[in-house]
DNA sequence: ATTGTACACCGTACTGCGTACGGCGAATCG
DNA sequence: CGATTCGCCGTACGCAGTACGGTGTACAAT
């Protein structure tokens, strides 16, 4: 999991090109051949493609066909690029009005379309966002989850930290899913031949007298994990967690009327 | 956030390392200037002190008094280093008798022990454990964590299942907390600074009528979060959302006798 | 038409990372 | 007392982001 965080650049120049407006005053000079876009989609590509790691200067120059420090006449530096990746795939996110289903479903929608996003970009879950990418696409998914709240009987600050405890469940996940891929593509190793290799070796210094539980239970979470795909498993599980403990939230905060 | 993981070296060799005993043969040669065990516990207090980062194998071999090179007759390489530091700590959490307690007040201190791991070692928090460190310390937490949830009527699997929640839910917190540090120790910008310059400039181009809900609860939110320490709020909503919703299963799982 | 200048483009080079490789010298064994 | 083993480490390589400065083009002003 690479130290990619957004918010890296300055301020004022991330702002400057996450709300860029596309008329702008005649430039002096030749003109540039590619565009931002352009950049940005290639480099959304290649990460999809091939993860973030492969996302350097060097070959997001080469997939757009210019030289490596031809890109920093688009973006000031690679922190900037980030943000801008993340902002565009946020733009990206289906939006339908779903004001007429219960909140529980609507909470639920959010979680999957969070989870389909790292489906799709499974790079952006690696990515930190203390300091979201302020941009429109970020503003319109922020806009939008926040809705699914509506009719809670939650206020401002509950629902800001229920939103929170919902995406951060959903990335966490994905976290793992996203560390598990880059770790197999490292090491060579699958997880699972990773495991069955440390199994025949951990069970000679493994003393199942001092760890009973301990061995028990990993026997049957691994005989679990092997029957059915483990991330969906612990996805399942821990939503079902979420979304009881919000509905214990609620019903407190808006008594049955 | 650095791609750190364990589980990324050999697991023959990471395993001999993890239960290494310490009555040895006689060997040829000199003998070793240091032990893994001084080479494990000054990675950790460079980890604890500089963040995890700042643990290269030149500042490591430095803080030893070694070359750099030196540190490769100890340790195969840097990943193997991890999956020792991680479990060197692991041996050194607190494990009280807890069987008089209820289970949710056990689980809670589990959380509350695992917080506490997270805030002496920050950059625990960033390594990737997908492929945990298969020691005698990663096995005693295991077992005892397990035994939290004594009496709740869960089989092994949902067991298993509802640490894995617990664990990760406080892993997440501590990523967000890691990550916000890192950010301000290489931006030069506090998080909160970075929120005041982006204020002003955020405004110009927020349009209000667009995002209505976004604007009114982040405000409300920022607000909330300047009068208190926001990283304590969201362990502490999360929590009771996560006890909350576990509660909810156990109680359908073992029906009031 | 010419000149001045802003700007797109990019070749070179620096720092810092993990670590492969091979040499040196000391401690132990036969 | 030689042979062997093994701790120690100097040098060097590939790859990352990007600072710096040079080159040539296209427009603005004259």
């Amino acid at each position: 999991m690479p130290d990619h965080r957004t918010g890296g650049g300055d301020p004022a120049h991330t702002l400057r090109l996450l709300w860029r407006q596309t008329g702008d005053v005649p430039r002096r000079g030749p003109r540039p051949g590619r565009s931002l876009d352009d950049i940005v989609t290639a480099a959304i590509e290649l990460a999809d493609a091939e993860g973030l790691d492969a996302v350097t200067m060097r070959a997001l120059a080469q997939a757009v066909g210019v030289a490596p420090m031809t890109l920093y006449t688009y973006v000031p530096g690679k922190a900037e690029l980030l943000d801008l990746m993340l902002d565009a795939i946020y733009t990206g996110m289906p939006r339908p009005d779903r004001s007429g289903d219960p909140w529980r479903a609507r909470v639920a929608a959010v979680a999957a379309d969070n989870r389909a996003l790292f489906t799709a970009h499974p790079w952006a879950a690696e990515v930190a966002t203390g300091r979201p990418p302020l941009g429109p696409g970020q503003m319109a998914k922020y806009e939008y989850e926040l809705r699914a709240f509506d009719g809670t009987g939650l206020d401002d600050v509950a629902r800001d930290a229920a939103l929170t405890f919902v995406l951060d469940f959903v990335r966490a996940g994905a976290r793992s899913a996203a560390e598990s891929r880059s770790a197999q593509q490292e090491s060579a190793w699958t997880d699972e031949q990773w495991w069955t290799a440390n199994a025949p070796l951990l069970a000679q210094v493994l003393d199942e007298r001092r760890f009973p539980t301990a061995v028990r239970v990993g026997a049957a979470a691994g005989a679990a994990q092997n029957a059915a795909y483990h991330p969906d498993q612990a996805y399942e599980f821990g939503l079902a967690r979420v979304l009881d403990g919000l509905t214990t939230l609620i019903a407190t905060a808006k008594p049955p009327q």
